[in-house]
DNA sequence: ATGATTCTGGAGCGTGCGCTACAAAATTAT
DNA sequence: ATAATTTTGTAGCGCACGCTCCAGAATCAT
């Protein structure tokens, strides 16, 4: 009937997350984005849309690559408390690694764009709220199993859980220092082990 | 000797951190900052010189005028641990209060515009830092007063009590939820309440 | 081969950007 | 008053922005 597309729609969707990922989205123009996915400005919009469309594109593109596979890789990997250490340290491990600190897609975007973009705020926050049940997840299930204090409160762990999760995220970003992130994490995931507390 | 300035400099100044506060570096624009501090473009590249050396001084102002400010008061008022207790149930009630979410400036700098100027990213390092430190003398403060455990470390306390600063200052810009800030701290502040831990 | 349809690169639209040039206005020393 | 100096409003520079138009290239059904 026509003529096919020349390129791969979720290779160029990946370098598009990469663009935004690095440099955010107002600094990120429609020719970075070109290039980098190795398309014309025409090409561009006839397969994604605008600018922010492809934005939208690219957050559920990260969240299902990045977020939803490190959550459900780890959550059948191992035990529920297990889960959450792993979650972290993997974070943090990640966070170290890249020498551009970038940090998370998502928190990035809950700072930059989402105040300023109602309907992607309430994208960006119903991926952190997949992050928080996650954290709910394993937390109940670890009571369950007994791993974790019978006394521990699900939904304040989980919201602190998730609240030092951001805190790492934001962090990498101006100061990637290995012992900083560990600290930041450490009296979270302790919480975990504590055999009895008056806290919750 | 000359005409004399025709507005009042910090005024203009406060006006300019107002801009940068609620927008962000990349989405205000010059004309924006004119307009909100009341003068010319030639008035704002004289006085202040380009649009990023307002802003770093914009960043030292908001140091001085709301992180200084609050550090030195609380600290002046309260024990010890008592502000640590009342800066972070302070920082809640003002991300919660403030209709706009703006958040932190410091914290949406450290993620959108120190990642990409060295200048800046070491700026803001440390004045997070001279936060960290506000934690780091009130721990000590207090363990040398007996009213926190004297296992408690210091280093991990202070790193994880920034972490979880930043995590709720992110968090109220998507999720400016009471129970859910709060749900951030209180493990946090009740780390300072344990008798006994094994965690340090 | 032809026609229908879609994709592609390039040119370029209008707009807003950071910033500057410049002359008029305002101030003080003389 | 005059001269010297600084501030101010305006106008506009060159540039990059998001986005669109369009002619041609590519593909498939017939």
């Amino acid at each position: 009937m026509a003529r096919l597309k020349a390129f791969d729609e979720e290779r160029a969707i990946d370098r598009a997350v990469d663009c935004f990922w690095s440099r955010g989205y107002e600094a990120t123009s429609v020719r970075d984005l070109g290039e980098a996915m190795g398309i014309g400005g025409a090409s561009l919009y006839n397969a994604f849309g605008d600018k922010r469309t492809l934005f939208v594109k690219c957050l559920e593109r990260y969240a299902n690559r990045s977020s939803r596979e490190r959550m459900a890789r780890i959550e059948v990997k191992h035990a529920p408390k297990d889960a959450i250490r792993t979650f972290l340290a993997e974070i943090i491990e990640r966070s170290l690694k890249d020498p551009d600190c970038k940090g998370c897609l998502l928190v990035n975007s809950a700072l930059d764009v989402a105040p300023h973009d109602a309907a992607i705020g309430e994208a960006v926050a119903g991926y952190l709220d997949e992050i928080r049940d996650f954290f709910r997840r394993n937390i109940d299930a670890a009571r369950r199993a007994g791993t974790v204090p019978k006394a521990i409160d699900t939904e304040t762990v989980s919201g602190h859980l998730l609240g030092v999760l951001m805190g790492i995220r934001a962090l990498t970003r101006v100061k990637p220092d290995r012992k900083l992130l560990e600290s930041v994490a450490r009296p979270a995931l302790a919480l975990l082990d504590l055999p009895k507390s008056k806290l919750h």
